[in-house]
DNA sequence: GCTTGTGCTGGAGTGCACTCCAGCCCGTAT
DNA sequence: ATACGGGCTGGAGTGCACTCCAGCACAAGC
């Protein structure tokens, strides 16, 4: 896959694969006679992970500490988990808190709604 | 309420407090005959639904529009209304995401646990 | 064979949300 | 009276995560 594809698919910009790619976040991929990059398309599940990490809050310190940790393969799994329960455990925790400010968020919908109401009927 | 007190409650530096009324995320508050910053407790509500609109992610544009309409008072409800709306949904959107997320940090958890059990008994 | 499109590199620039600092004033404890 | 802790202002600096750009190379279509 060309670069231009892997961000059509990933919704990355070429420049932040590029970016990803030098900071470590990405493996550099192959290179096709041109010189350009040649991607296997494994590399969006990759991206699709890394946005989940992303989207949820992890550090990017963090998610190239665990991409360098799984470049290393198969012997750094205990390291990865752990990182990942660490990861897991804040996450639950901001389950919570989204939780209560969307119940937040409804109970103060309402309360504007009902404010309306008065407004427009003048009580 | 000194500042170094409303710091200390609300978990915010005095830096950011100052930043925050710069701003216009908090009200300028009265000051004391000495020219300090003297806060009605009630900054520490308005301090945590702040915080609850940041870590949910609205931007700090948003939460600055929010601010300026609540100081307008009543006449701005249907449009603080609009604006919770609007970002009510985006959390609820994002609480699917926390959810998912999760789930595939659990499975991943296990998945690592699994191979370090097999590495183990050299299975 | 020239134009257009796509990609390359290295490095500079951006936007956000703070965070820090110098140099000053004021008030309380010793 | 003086030392010190806390607060003030305006403005500069920081860290993160991209994002953009100049200047070049290659390739495909007309």
């Amino acid at each position: 896959m060309r670069i231009s594809e892997v961000a059509a698919h990933s919704g990355l910009s070429i420049d932040t694969l590029r970016f990803y790619e030098k900071i470590g976040l990405i493996d550099p991929p192959p290179r096709d006679d041109a010189g350009r990059r040649d991607y296997d398309p494994q590399v969006l599940d990759w991206i699709r992970f890394l946005a989940q990490l992303n989207a949820t809050g992890m550090k990017q310190a963090d998610r190239i500490r665990y991409a360098q940790l799984r470049a290393q393969g198969p012997r750094t799994c205990r390291e990865r988990r752990e990182m990942l329960e660490q990861h897991r455990d804040q996450v639950a925790r901001q389950l919570e808190q989204v939780k209560d400010t969307l119940a937040l968020m409804d109970r103060k919908v309402a309360l504007y709604r009902q404010m309306e109401q008065e407004v427009e009927t003048h009580v």
